[in-house]
DNA sequence: CCGAATCCCGGCAGATACTG
DNA sequence: CAGTATCTGCCGGGATTCGG
């Protein structure tokens, strides 16, 4: 069966359920976080750690979005120091195997891609 | 083997390759192009009717990129008027089966994150 | 028919400083 | 430790107009 006779899946509603994830998960940081958790329940400070580059105010925001839709569950326990514990749900890990797809196509296009992109700012400037 | 030794794929080098590939095809319209361009080749015209609510400018600037990234090939008819057509390269046609697996997550996974949102939406204001 | 050029706006995201 | 508050710049993207 040919390809594109899957891709109505896609262009299906005129996109608006691939928009729907897309605004979701493609923001800078929502990725990479949901990645850092399949490691299994971290803290705020540790997410900190691991997600080179994030600001304190982006990890926030991120992970609101992630547990407002469902995907990362929030645990405060009552103590002193204080201590926030962030772990994927189901719903979450299961975004992990599409997840994966892209990232495995990333790896094995994207040098490709960069060589082409330079030809054309070559030829163009 | 558990999901997570696999995530590393993402992670890996701090998400840049991750990174790379997102900034390319996580904006408003490229899936959105690319799937419509895996019936075969279009034309501009047919590509802006096809694709429900883009811009011209959008639309130019979307396969413009495309084509910088090797994704996409433009062919220019020396004709009047003029005619141009587009079609997936190989590389571009690649890209279909990982933004499948997305769209299935999406439409699976959508409608209970819809609920979540709406919910939480609820209890937060 | 196929674009390029210009103007404009909202929202994302970074930096920094402050709080329970 | 785990956030919130505020200020700021940048850029994606829409509308419109003009050109080949």
């Amino acid at each position: 069966m040919p390809q594109q006779e899957h891709t109505c899946m896609i262009r299906g509603d005129g996109g608006r359920t691939l928009r729907a994830i897309l605004d979701r998960i493609c923001n800078k940081w929502t990725l990479l976080v949901v990645a850092t958790l399949d490691q299994g329940t971290l803290r705020f400070g540790d997410l900190h750690e691991q997600v080179p580059g994030i600001s304190q105010r982006m990890l926030t925001l991120t992970l609101r979005n992630l547990e407002r839709d469902g995907l990362v569950a929030r645990t405060v326990h009552a103590e002193v120091p204080p201590r926030v514990e962030y772990a994927l749900t189901p719903e979450g890990k299961s975004l992990i195997p599409p997840a994966l797809a892209l990232a495995g196509w990333a790896i094995e296009h994207v040098p490709q891609i960069e060589a082409s992109r330079a030809a054309y700012e070559d030829r163009a400037g």
